[in-house]
RNA sequence: GGGGUCUUAGCUCAGCUGGGAGAGCAUCUGCCUUACAAGCAGAGGGUCAUAGGUUCGAACCCUAUAGGUCCCACCA
């Protein structure tokens, strides 16, 4: 061996050296391989604003486990990433940077401040990707991509032609929502709803009499919780259904203020239990109101400027705030004796998930993507098992949105993003849609365009990530191999915003699904269970993290005691928890790699470096036991890992390795490793190479978790390999099912377990050692024990391990442990409490007792005997078998003191 | 209003297709046993929210109830 292990465990050593030499080895880069399976994912693009945080930490987590279990298992493993230009958030952070140096956005104009963003994407873009780098991101970076780059551009483009093309793209006057700070429409999918105290104000307007004046003796009373949007009110409406109001058929309202009579409309839309029954009506600040307002051709008046304040139409009110109208306008209803009452009401109110203003309902000209047909394909893929969600619940989330869609508002009056390549004719307003900008009017015959000055939603270029990255519009090698793509894993929280966005533009553009399968993941909490935020101040730095405990632990934190999909807290202690099985890991290969060292030493040479074959004959029960779980324990977590149980298969890895292999294993074979006999060389041999290839097994299957500890461990340990991740994914062999030497050693264990117990219980000290007699009939039990004297004589603490048939010579007194087909005899020097053993031996037979009724039960029922499957019988059968045989022993036992 | 999800040991959570309740942390007892005190050995601790039902058999499936939580809708 060239080198050792460092005597404690640092991952701050080792860690970035390592994912250098990955670097250098170019082990990430993927390249078109067609003699190899491909497997690929592509990263939730992360943005360019973004710094790492746990939900990132968790998701790349994620990812790479799948791509490293992947790509040792042969496949060509691409993980694609990128990041995102993240149009409103980057913005926001730039005219708030803008802000500071006493520069507005419009000061710079268009270019000056897209230069100012390209700088910032410059700056910072990187940041996140040195980040995702420390977390040990196997993420192929030659092929880094971002959403603004020259060919995502291209493929934006090429989209919005053809969907417009196609009429699934249009331009139309809809009620959007507006948010006044940033200035632009927002999707529904950017509202926030949250509940606020607020008010709920009760008015009435007079009727309008035969003269067409407002009537001093009859109103018409409702309530509103914006009372500021009267100056917008066309009309006033009630149910048709309700007989309170049958009058008022035909009938005008006087609308106060603005002073102008307005229809009462007669619409499905009002309850009648809720309130008066009577409802104003806002066409143009109301979403609700505008389809009433379309349904009877009312006239929509938009009362609003784009920055929230009163427009020309609010007349006296114009250029006042929302709120401030709101104010005076209850005041001056107040005065003229219409405002009936005031009532606190706690609403929802829509904001604006980026920046928290509340946002306005308004109609303006926007650009839709046209959702019916669309849709279809997509909720066909979920619904026919094409694209499996897991968990499997989130279908009903997935589909609650795809029922409910409405069209997309993809338009965005922001400068960074992709601008929508609509070009209008100077002269005649025709609009082109088009690759550049057209050259001739096709109406006018004029040469003179404007482009569009909106850009679009951030999401739009994300929909089309899965095949963007890989080449599209262009036909590369790349696309062709590479997609579909097979895994996406991603937080629930963005399903509405981009998973189904991909599918259905999957489906649209490449006839082909996006991915086979969604692996959602929760949100990280805190240990509190609140959600981590900069305004709670309670976020975790997973940077700071990994500084404390590595890379590794934080990766094993993430993954472990959480299902696919729940929220997750997160605890210190279970860091340090996954830190300590860390050294556990470093320490148990010190300990071989010292008796390798100490072994070769001492007979110059390196037996236990031979082939399986050639060693197999001088393996023990002992070797044969750990070998036979590992094999067990290969094929279950690559089952578990298949099925994407990325937390189960490591815990299974987790248990095998500390309780199996550490604390038995090794334990067991420590008499064997000391020994001073020159004889026993081979017999070392073997334990060595059990320990040496059964920690390496375990290794690799741990390796995609702990990607960092598993390397240096698995390359200090045999120099000649290159790297754990290039190496192959371990498989089950059936000449490794050791059923026998397995039920041995199991038996042993119990025995030696029994013997810890009666120690612990009568107090004697761990230094006093016993002699210990085991008495079995049965030969084959004999030969268990009489193989294994070594080990189970240290692991029992006991002075000399004697076996034999029957109990003669072995003083009455002695302590005694039933296990299944022998008894345990340890006589103590002293004499032991008579009455103390016979009450322990009691406490057994009555463990016994009611183990047997159980099992009794369970067989003499009748339908369970012909309903239960026979190996279900079968084995109540044993179990009986067992307990009738031990009970036998204890009664035989308890008479013998009594 | 619609839907999801949770309620399991003191705490945080696992428990994959129904077949004898698990982990980590915490607690108690004993150990510095030459890989590891970031450790070893042992122990205590649970009517699996409640009430019904299906089943030979339910923490797991069904129904109802209570409480927590999240998402969607947004009744002015």
């Amino acid at each position: 061996m060239s080198k050792e292990l460092a005597k404690t465990y640092d991952p701050k050593d080792i860690e970035d050296r390592l994912y250098e030499k990955w670097m250098e080895k170019k082990y990430f880069h993927a390249k078109v391989d067609k003699t190899k399976k491909p497997f690929t994912i592509v990263i939730p693009p992360p943005n360019i604003t973004g710094q790492l945080h746990m939900g990132h930490a968790l998701d790349n987590t994620m990812q790479d486990i799948l791509i490293r279990f992947k790509r040792m298992q042969g496949y060509n493993a691409l993980w694609q990433p990128g990041t995102d230009h993240a149009s409103i958030a980057t913005e926001v952070r730039i005219i708030e940077k803008l802000k500071e140096e006493g520069v507005r956005k419009e000061d710079l104009g268009r270019e000056g401040f897209l230069k100012r963003a390209w700088e910032w994407k410059e700056e910072y873009g990187g940041r996140i990707i040195g980040q995702l780098k420390k977390m040990g991101s196997s993420c192929d970076w030659d092929r880094e991509r971002f959403t603004m780059d020259e060919g995502c551009n291209k493929a934006v483009t090429e989209v919005f032609c053809k969907m417009h093309e196609k009429g699934w793209i249009y331009k139309g006057s809809r009620i959007i929502n507006w948010c006044p700070v940033c200035n632009t429409s927002i999707s529904d999918a950017e509202v926030e709803y949250e509940e606020q105290a607020g008010h709920f104000w009760h008015i009435k307007y007079p009727l309008v009499d035969e003269n067409g004046k407002p009537s001093q003796t009859e109103f018409l009373e409702f309530a509103t919780t914006r009372p500021e949007t009267m100056l917008g009110d066309t009309a006033v409406a009630v149910n048709p259904k309700d007989e309170r109001y049958t009058y008022l058929k035909g009938r005008e309202v006087w609308l106060p203020i603005v002073n102008k009579a307005i229809p009462v409309v007669e619409d499905e839309y009002v309850d009648m239990e809720f309130g008066t029954g009577v409802v104003k009506i806002t066409p143009a600040h109301d979403p609700n109101d505008f389809e009433v307002g379309k349904r009877h051709n009312l006239p929509e008046v938009n009362i609003m400027n784009d920055d929230a304040t009163i427009n020309a139409n609010g007349g006296k009110y114009e250029g006042l705030d929302r709120y401030e109208t709101r104010k005076r306008i209850v005041e001056e209803l107040e005065q003229e004796g219409l405002l009936v009452k005031i009532e606190d009401y706690s609403h929802n109110v829509g904001t604006h998930d980026r920046c928290g203003t509340t946002i306005e309902p308004m109609i303006k000209k926007q650009w839709f993507v046209k959702m019916e047909e669309l849709i279809k394909p997509a909720v066909e893929a979920v619904k026919n098992g094409e694209i499996k969600l897991i968990p499997e619940r989130m279908d009903k989330t997935y589909f609650n949105w795809t029922d409910n869609i409405r069209d997309w508002c993809i338009s965005r009056q922001l400068w960074w993003g992709h601008r929508i390549p609509a070009y209008y004719c100077d002269k005649c307003g025709e609009i082109v849609v088009a690759g550049k900008m057209p050259q001739v009017c096709p109406k006018c015959g004029d040469t003179h365009f404007t482009q569009d000055e909106d850009t679009l939603d951030t999401w739009f270029s994300s929909a089309l990530w899965p095949f963007s990255t890989l080449g599209w519009p262009e036909k590369t090698e790349e696309l062709e191999y590479f997609y579909p793509t097979d895994v996406l894993v991603t937080g629930y929280d963005i399903i509405f915003f981009w998973v189904i966005r991909m599918i259905f533009s999957g489906y649209e553009q490449m006839q082909e699904k996006p991915f086979h399968t969604v692996l959602f993941h929760g949100l990280v909490r805190d240990s509190k269970g609140r959600k981590m935020s900069k305004s709670l101040g309670n976020g975790i730095d997973p940077l700071e993290i990994i500084s404390q405990y590595g890379a590794d632990a934080l990766r094993l934190t993430l993954i472990t005691g959480n299902a696919p999909g729940n929220d997750m807290r997160f605890y210190y202690e279970r860091v340090e928890a996954s830190r300590n099985f860390a050294n556990k890991v470093w320490n148990a290969s010190r300990f071989i790699m010292m008796n390798m060292e100490q072994a070769k030493e001492k007979t110059g040479a390196c037996g236990w470096e031979a082939s399986y074959d050639k060693i197999k004959e001088a393996l023990e029960p002992a070797d044969q036991w750990i070998i036979s779980k590992l094999n067990t324990l290969i094929m279950d977590v690559t089952e578990n890992m298949e099925h994407f149980e990325l937390g189960i298969a490591v815990q299974k890895v987790y248990d095998f390795i500390w309780d199996e292999f550490c604390d038995w294993y090794i334990e067991m074979v420590k008499p064997r490793l000391y020994s001073k006999e020159e004889t026993d060389d081979q017999c070392k041999n073997a334990a060595l190479w059990t320990l040496k290839n059964v920690l390496i097994q375990a290794l690799k299957l741990l390796h995609p978790y702990m990607p960092f500890i598993t390397e240096e461990i698995f390359c200090t340990l045999q120099s000649e390999e290159e790297s754990i991740m290039v190496s192959a994914w371990p498989v089950h062999r059936e000449e490794w099912e050791f059923a026998r030497e397995e039920e041995a050693i199991e038996l042993m264990k119990e025995a030696v377990r029994g013997i810890r117990n009666v120690r612990t219980q009568m107090n004697v000290a761990p230094s006093r050692k016993a002699a210990v007699f085991v008495v079995s009939d049965k030969e084959e039990v004999r030969k268990v024990f009489a193989e294994g004297k070594l080990f189970f004589a240290s692991l029992a603490g006991a002075s000399e391990v004697t076996v034999q048939a029957d109990r003669s010579g072995i003083a009455d007194d002695a302590v005694s442990v039933v296990i299944p087909n022998a008894v345990l005899y340890i006589p103590f020097a002293e004499l032991v409490d008579i009455a103390q053993e016979i009450e322990r031996l009691e406490k057994e037979k009555k463990r016994l007792e009611s183990e047997l009724s159980r099992v009794n039960g369970m067989l003499h029922n009748e339908s369970f005997m012909s309903k239960a499957p026979e190996a279900k019988v079968a084995q109540e059968r044993a179990k009986l078998e067992k307990y009738t045989q031990m009970m036998e022993q204890v009664k035989i036992r308890l008479e013998q003191l009594q």
